[in-house]
RNA sequence: GCACCCGUAGCUCAGCUGGAUAGAGCGCUGCCCUCCGAAGGCAGAGGCCAGGGGUUCGAAUCCCUUCGGGUGCGCCA
């Protein structure tokens, strides 16, 4: 239950029944009402926009229609004060029991409050990270990872059936590279002297790979041809990177529901089926592209090719789906996991790709809407770099000099929580610093640190009440008199819990867990404010001297606090720390 | 040349998908621990929301345009 709706859903009967007596005329559109808390907090509770959006299509002044509406909806008990201010917003004041009984549903319904019906009935498949499973995944994944990771936690809890899914990209010549690789470590392992050429990765993590391979199949592939060990070392070295990846994962506290293989598209007539998907609807054709304006790359020549008129839906460009030797772009492959991720019946698909893969969106979304005839929406999430820094100075890295940065170098410096959070403290589509030495910082100016805190002193003072003798259980603290909890600096913090549940919509919504992130931090302020209140002000502090059934009923607050941080922390990930000492 | 993303306080960034006087942290100035965790809090100063048009009751938010930055642009994924 969503506070803001229950409100609304009042107001709209109270408009309602406006229309029935005739204060307004019947039928008005009111999808535009909405009840939002005020900018300032000095304004109300919430405020509602009915009589400016209705103003026009009722024909009446918004002052009026507002006034109106105000007598009404002052009959309900829920309302304290409905006001009318500036160009004719309605400013509604509730009940302080109403704020108590919140409390009493947080309490209650824990880490399921905040739960919306938003998604309900929705199967949404996300797929992210699909690093190519030639290595170690490096710190551009890992921001990859933690947002698909926190989205899907987001949609989860906004209702929808959510699939996380890992695309492996084993079908394309990187992975060749890969086996060549792994070859000449293989070699190495037999007492070899070997030079790693331009176009394999000398990567010290094959080392063990080769040496493994030696220990499984001894010497059968020296001295041999590439036809003859190329395919059974690529199968051998992309399961050990998968190995590895599905390690690095799990450091991140990141779980796949399914893994999907490019490599299983090809030979198996999938591909044809797709394109033929798209051939039946006249989206196929032999042609020649125009080649770009501006800078002609050096080898251009115009050729004839197999093209996928993605112009049709929306693209500024045909593409090509197949190259000059005959074999498939990357394209295709594309194509066709995309339309078995459509015939497996989600009603949503999400990728998430780096930025420098922003060219390729508008191609995707004309393949997706053309083969789901416009029914499966496909959201692109293009995730910004990450600026690595360590007191301010740029940390180098050089794939050659082998000094990039993996995961789990991040994970193993600063841990998967702070690692988790900090990424998460940016919109995906704005690039992020992480400063090794900042992110570990215990201070305000670090919000992993100051949310954690937050949840910390909240568990001390249950653990200070529960040794006065209060019953710290939820069940307990739900089932007494709160009306204790009335001082304004305490409903505030209220109004801050009532938020939560909407917060979690309008992540789902948009896609932006940095959302919830800033919330909680917000929230966190709010309660760090009203126990540095206690200070001047002993009747707001959370334990009440010599006063058991006082304190447990003050406890209640600080209890839901914590209890919502939790439900946050899940979403982004986060354990929440019971102590910091 | 074209497409996509971005431009908000000195710095790093939010801004509830069109609402009221644009917010937070850092930094700067001044305060608050005989008192539940000061790893915190309070107060002050700081803005042409890159510029210009438009849409309407109302724009940082939507549309057009200019400028500035990033990413990409047929046989790499």
């Amino acid at each position: 239950m969503n506070l803001f709706d229950d409100i609304r859903s009042t107001v709209l009967d109270a408009l309602d029944a406006m229309g029935r007596d005739g204060a307004l005329p019947p039928g008005l559109d009111v999808s535009a009402v909405t009840v939002e808390p005020p900018r300032d907090a000095a304004h109300g509770d919430m405020a509602t926009n009915a009589a400016m959006v209705l103003a026009k299509p009722a024909g009446k002044k918004p002052r009026e229609i507002a006034e109106a509406l105000a007598i009404r909806l002052s009959d309900d008990p829920r309302i304290d004060t409905a006001e009318v201010a500036g160009p004719g917003f309605l400013n509604l004041r509730l009940a302080p029991a109403v704020w108590q009984g919140l409390v009493v549903q947080i309490l209650s319904e824990g880490a399921e409050y905040g739960r919306s019906a938003l998604g309900k009935g929705k199967r949404v498949n996300i797929e992210f990270v699909s690093a190519n499973p030639t290595g170690p995944m490096h710190v551009g994944h890992t921001r990859g990872a933690v947002f698909g990771d926190a989205l899907a936690n987001v949609l989860s809890l906004a209702g929808y059936e959510v699939t996380r899914e890992y695309y492996i990209n084993d079908g394309g010549a990187q992975v060749d590279v890969l086996a060549r690789s792994v070859y000449l470590r293989y070699l190495e392992a037999h007492g070899h002297d070997v030079a790693f050429a331009d176009g394999t990765y000398p990567g010290d993590y094959l080392i063990d790979v080769g040496q493994a391979l030696r220990d499984l199949v001894g010497d059968a592939y020296v001295d041999q041809p590439e036809d003859v060990w190329l395919a059974p070392v690529r199968e051998f070295a992309t399961d050990a990177m998968l190995t590895l990846i599905r390690a690095d994962l799990a450091a991140l506290g990141v779980r796949m529901d399914s893994f999907f293989s490019e490599k299983s598209l090809y030979g198996t007539g999938r591909i044809e089926a797709a394109l033929d998907a798209l051939r039946s609807k006249g989206l196929l054709y032999e042609g020649v592209l125009e080649p770009p304006k501006g800078k002609l790359p050096d080898d251009w020549e115009e050729r004839e090719q197999t093209l996928f008129r993605s112009t049709a839906h929306g693209d500024d460009l045909d593409r090509p789906v197949m190259k000059s030797d005959g074999s498939w772009t990357y394209f295709a492959p594309d194509i066709a996991y995309h339309y078995d991720k459509i015939t497996r019946g989600f009603d949503l698909l999400i990728d998430v790709l780096g930025a420098d893969h922003g060219g390729y969106v508008k191609r995707m979304k004309a393949a997706v809407a053309a083969l789901s005839d416009g029914r499966v929406p496909l959201e692109v999430k293009l995730m910004q770099l990450v600026k690595l820094t360590r007191g301010g100075e740029p940390v180098k890295m050089s794939k050659r000099a082998g000094t990039f940065v993996t995961l789990r170098d991040v994970v193993d410096q600063v841990g998967p929580d702070v690692t988790r959070f900090v990424m998460l403290t940016r919109k995906n589509d704005a690039p992020l610093d992480f400063d090794f030495d900042k992110v570990l910082e215990q201070s305000k100016e670090n919000p992993v640190f100051y949310v954690q805190y937050a949840h910390a002193r909240v568990c001390s003072v249950l653990r200070k009440a529960a040794d006065m003798g209060v019953d710290v259980a939820d069940a307990a603290l739900a089932g007494q008199d709160l009306a204790a909890i009335c001082h304004p600096a305490e409903l505030s913090v209220i109004r801050k819990l009532a938020e939560w549940p909407r917060t979690v919509e309008i992540a789902a919504q948009t896609g932006e867990p940095h959302r919830i992130a800033f919330y909680l931090y917000d929230l966190a302020s709010d309660l760090h404010a009203l126990w540095n209140r206690g200070n001047d002000q002993t009747e707001l502090r959370f334990l009440q001297e010599d006063d058991v059934s006082r304190t447990a009923a003050k406890i209640a607050l600080p209890r839901a606090v914590a209890v919502v941080i939790s439900a946050g922390l899940a979403i982004l990930g986060v354990t929440p720390m019971e102590e910091m000492r």
